[in-house]
Order: structure tokens, then sequence, then C-alpha cells
DNA sequence: GCAGAAACGGAACAGCGTTCCGTATTGTCT
DNA sequence: AGACAATACGGAACGCTGTTCCGTTTCTGC
């Protein structure tokens, strides 16, 4: 939601008065960047804190809840993932390969970040914020890419892109680490089975 | 794995020197069914032990890990779905209808078990004996189920069972309380993704 | 009844997220 | 430059977890 966003791009908040609270906002977006790809995203709080050299009062302050640093941290990657949607549709495949390409895309960011996709779907209050990013951000795009694919004939299944995104996002889960389970096959197969049978 | 079963059905070891213990176990899993349907599995071994009238040092002398109770809970019930899929095969549908029945029978149980999902997939370290119970018992039953539709020409996609049950587990996961996310339609999709185009 | 073994209860410990407040830093105004 | 708010900082403290530990109670076989 609202933020006292530094350079961050898309922000209208002031960004903050004071240099130092800049700067160690900065530092803890690195920070918490470096120790979420050690130990995932849940990593403890302190981790993140000792790693950027300030203490747990200063994460709070910047980021009131521990979904608004994830954001902070992956906005960027969630944003071009979106933005990807609409160019693959444009780019000549069949609206239903243009899907299967962008829910690959999804995949593949989701399952690099340990632990991310685990926490999109917990039911901890805490992670609302982040799941309503995600969804707010993606579903839209996924909408389209349905309804196109719908136009064109290639599906039928009267599945809305909530449902399909939050279906995707949940076969992620534990897809680092497990060599018998690849979350891009069972996606695969998820997105056949929407495909019209003829 | 091991335990000191008391009238727990297929169980060998010795069923407890004292009335006492014997009583408490029982109380104790009545206690925990009825919290886990209020408040999920995930809920606090405090509430468990004050429901059943017990310490917490009791619940944990009977169920050294949190996953020993749980799976003690539900052994019934996985076990009654274990059981259900050579009987679908032999019943006359297909085998690929077999399969399909039988998954939704496993996602009706899990769908209904508040939070069971998400503990069956959490890389707690604690929950490994709730995973490896659930693999060991249905992942054989899948794998017959799969065989016996790949060998009708019905599927041609190599997956694993194992991989397949993670997927529906996966699926499974979050799908109470939220109108807009069925896990049956989902899981179902699934399946439909297996069979082989033709 | 009486050991002694078995089991009990809950205090105590460790690790987590989050809050709070005394202290330090910064920007500004004179 | 000096001083005074305003702002931000650090980390102790709180409340909630799971888990362990041990003094006390209860049972069982003799």
């Amino acid at each position: 939601m609202n933020d006292s966003g530094d350079g961050e791009g898309t922000e209208r908040a002031a960004p903050s008065r004071r240099k130092d609270a800049r700067r160690n906002k900065a530092t803890l977006l690195e920070a918490a960047a470096a120790v979420f790809v050690t130990s995932g995203v849940e990593a403890p709080v302190r981790d993140i804190a000792a790693r950027a050299g300030v203490g747990v009062g200063t994460i709070y302050r910047h980021f009131p809840k521990r979904a608004d640093l994830i954001i902070a941290v992956y906005r960027h990657q969630v944003d071009a993932c979106a933005e990807a949607g609409p160019a693959l549709l444009a780019s000549g495949a069949t609206p239903h390969a243009a899907l299967r390409q962008w829910i690959d895309l999804f995949v593949d960011f989701l399952v690099t970040k340990h632990g991310l996709a685990a926490a999109l779907h917990s039911d901890d209050a805490g992670f609302d914020a982040l799941h309503a990013y995600f969804i707010d951000r993606l579903v839209p795009v996924c909408s389209e890419l349905l309804t196109a694919a719908a136009g064109a004939g290639e599906i039928d299944s009267g599945i809305e892109a909530y449902e399909l995104m939050r279906g995707v996002g949940n076969l992620c889960i534990g897809a680092d680490n497990d060599p018998r389970y690849d979350a891009r096959r069972l996606v695969g197969l998820l997105v056949t089975g929407l495909r019209r049978p003829r």
C-alpha cells in the first residue's frame, strides 16, 4: 500500500526527511535480498537486522509489516512479470501458448525464491499485504490472457484468473531442494488441462 | 513409525503398563481431534493439553513429535483412503476414471482438515514424519492407479506418483474459507491434463 | 500396605515477531 | 556557530510459540 518510498520508482510519498533514514532503508533492502537468498523469505527479522548492521526497530519503522519488506525486495521482478503478459500476447503465438509462457515466467520467478510461494499462501494475517500485492498485480494480467484464450476458442473451462494464479502459486510451494518434485511439470499439466477438448 | 499404541488397530508395541497412561492417550486423541476441527492442525500444544485436562509434558510423552499426534488422529482416514484405491480400480470404470475418483477422495479428505495440507508440505523438520506417513501410505496406491491408466493407454505423461500426490496436496492448501478458490476444480484440471491427447 | 517403576504437571528454556522508549543524529533557524 | 526540535536509532522487553526437564503423584506387582 502506501510507503515512505525512496528512489523506488512509482511512489509519490515524501522520500524521508533524513539522509541516514534513506541510507538505512536502502541498506535494509540489500541485506534482506541477500538473506532471502540464503535463508528464504521467512528468515528471522534479527538476521536481516544484523546483516544490515541496524536494530530491529529500524526494520519495523521502514517496513511496518514483514510483508512490506518482501514486497519492496521483489517489486521490480513482479512488475516485470506483469508487464510481460501483454507483450507475450502480442508476440505472435496463440493466446493459450502466451498464457503458458507467461505462467512459466511466473513459476520460474517463484521457484527460485526460497519460501516465497509458501509465504504467499500462508494464512498468517501478517502476509495479507503480500498476498494482496501479488493478486492486484498479476490477476488482471492473467485474466487478460485467459479471456484472449477463451475468445480464440482454445479453452472453455470457466476458471477465474484468481483461482488459476493461486493454484499455480500453490504448486510452487516446496519446489526447491526436492529433485522428485518439479513444479514446472505439474503447472504444465494444469495449463494443458485448461485446453478445450477437441 | 513405532509407537506405544493402545487399541489403535495395526500396532504391535506393548499397550503401555498403566491404565491412566492408556486413558490419557485416548483422551488426548479425542481432544486433539476436537481442537484440530476448531483451530486447525497447527493449534498450540497448550490448547490441546488444556482441552484434554493434562499438562504439556503428557502430550510429548505420548507423541514425541507433533507429527505423531496428527498421524494418530488421522490414521484411520488415511488408511481408508489408501484401501479405496484398489477397490475403485476393480469397480468397473476405466483406470483414469478410477484415478480421478480416488484423487477426489483424497482431496475431500484434505480440504476438510483445516491446515493439514499446509502442514503436510511445511519444510519444518518436525513434520517430516507426517510427510513420510502420507507418502508411504498413499504413493504406492497412486502408483498402482497411474500404472493401470498408462497400461490402458489413457495417459502418457511420465509423471511419478510422488510428484502427482505432492501436487494434489499443494493444491489443497488454503482451500477452506475462500469461496473464490476451489481446490477440487484445479485438481480436476490437473488430472485432465494427464490424459493422453488423441 | 509398600516399594519402585511409570507417568504426570507445569515451570523453565529457547526462538520467534513485534512494541516501546531512552538516546543519538540530523536539519533548521537564529 | 550554537541550540533546539524533529526525526530516527538500537536493543531491551513483551507475548506467544514448541520443547525439555524434573520434583511430585499415581499406579502395579508383590
